[in-house]
DNA sequence: ATATACATCTCGAGA
DNA sequence: TCTCGAGGTGTATAT
């Protein structure tokens, strides 16, 4: 990992065009090839970047000029440098991963064990259940003969509900699941979301982790009564 | 600007939870409160982040913990640091702006300007046409009578005719605007999304950028026949 | 504060 | 290779 902070400026080129006028910034060069200019401000995202494989060629020493072309593709940035104010290389680990708890995929794993939390008497046909548009989040059924496509997101959205409308549309192309419910459910779920889910009769679950987690029955939501 | 690589490891907690063990990362503290831990690779993105605005508390000389709070809700990211290799601050600048060419807003001002490239004999009625759920990209007219609204993209993907089509199922609702045709131009439309769009009635256009700044007229493109 | 859409979105999984 | 969906998406804009 090479730090550069220099009085740089920089082009790129490819799926659009941008200048970047001179000032001073951090270049940070990745043992993996990726590039990256950070102004001092503007949270984690990059004004310039490159994302690997790349090839760079840095000229001058101290450098003055710093040319990164993607492998595929014909991107490129070009980094002028006017002054040099520290440059340093330090070995960091490449890939000690990051581990998350919390993402959807955790929450499609807690609903599928415990269908009943997306509605009263649901049992799991299958997660992933398959379409020609992607998979389904749960298919369940209910009663005695109801299907339902349950949606799952961390937060639910109007995207959400179109999302669910276009895998509905074509399950129900299938006459044996013509009258296939739609459910939408989620930690949190949008007003407007909720609004367009009503519009097109999907039903609206809101979930807790922390519940899902904990409790091995809904019953115990009675309490709270 | 605030730079330390050191052996560290990190726990966030807020939208989910996560936990990145101990390992030699390049940690950044920006001017404007933002952090950032990175690896040697997977350029771009950081393994943990906070945008600001934050409150940071660095305990120890050398530093041996972190603690960075979301000023407005209840984010946190704590970074536990065991060996510091370089701590060095550097004054970079805040804001020196990146310029772009040749996003979405180019496109649109370029077809406002010669509708011609969405349609046959198109006429621009306005940009930025209100709806109650957002403004639609162009409303043109064409023929006699015809309206059609016009959704631009630099990629067209099937999100994109759910959003013309959320448009439209609004347009229409006014009786004078119940026949309005919609179009997709985009300079890269996806397969699906064409398909997708067709199954709707919208139209699809591929636009390119070079021939919109070049040519003042469609018709220069005959000449390709 | 919420909603809406853009982004060189990035990144990963699956076909 | 392409496509699609998730993301601690971030960011700007309008309501």
């Amino acid at each position: 990992m090479r730090l550069i902070v220099a009085r740089c400026a920089a082009i790129y080129s490819g799926r659009l065009a941008t200048t970047l006028p001179m000032a001073v910034r951090l270049i940070v060069l990745k043992a993996d090839g990726s590039v990256m200019i950070h102004a001092d401000s503007g949270g984690f995202r990059p004004q310039n970047w490159m994302t690997a494989p790349t090839t760079i060629v840095v000229e001058g020493d101290p450098p003055e000029r710093i040319e990164v072309r993607k492998r595929a593709g014909s991107e490129r940035l070009e980094i002028a440098i006017e002054e040099v104010l520290a440059d340093v290389t330090h070995e960091a680990d490449v890939a000690v991963a990051l581990e998350k708890d919390g993402v959807e995929r955790d929450l499609q794993e807690l609903l599928a064990a415990q269908p009943g939390y997306c509605g009263e008497g649901f049992r799991l046909v299958r997660r992933e259940w398959p379409t020609d548009i992607g998979p389904v989040d749960l298919m369940c059924r209910e009663g005695s003969d109801g299907w339902v496509a349950v949606e799952i997101k961390r937060v639910g959205t109007i995207e959400a509900v179109e999302q669910l409308s276009r895998y509905l549309e074509r399950i129900r192309r299938d006459p044996a699941l013509g009258t296939c419910r739609g459910v939408l459910a989620a930690q949190q779920i949008k007003p407007q979301a909720r609004v367009l889910a009503q519009s097109r009769g999907i039903a609206c679950v809101e979930v807790s982790l922390e519940e899902l987690r904990g409790a091995r029955e809904p019953e115990l939501t009675l309490f709270a009564a």
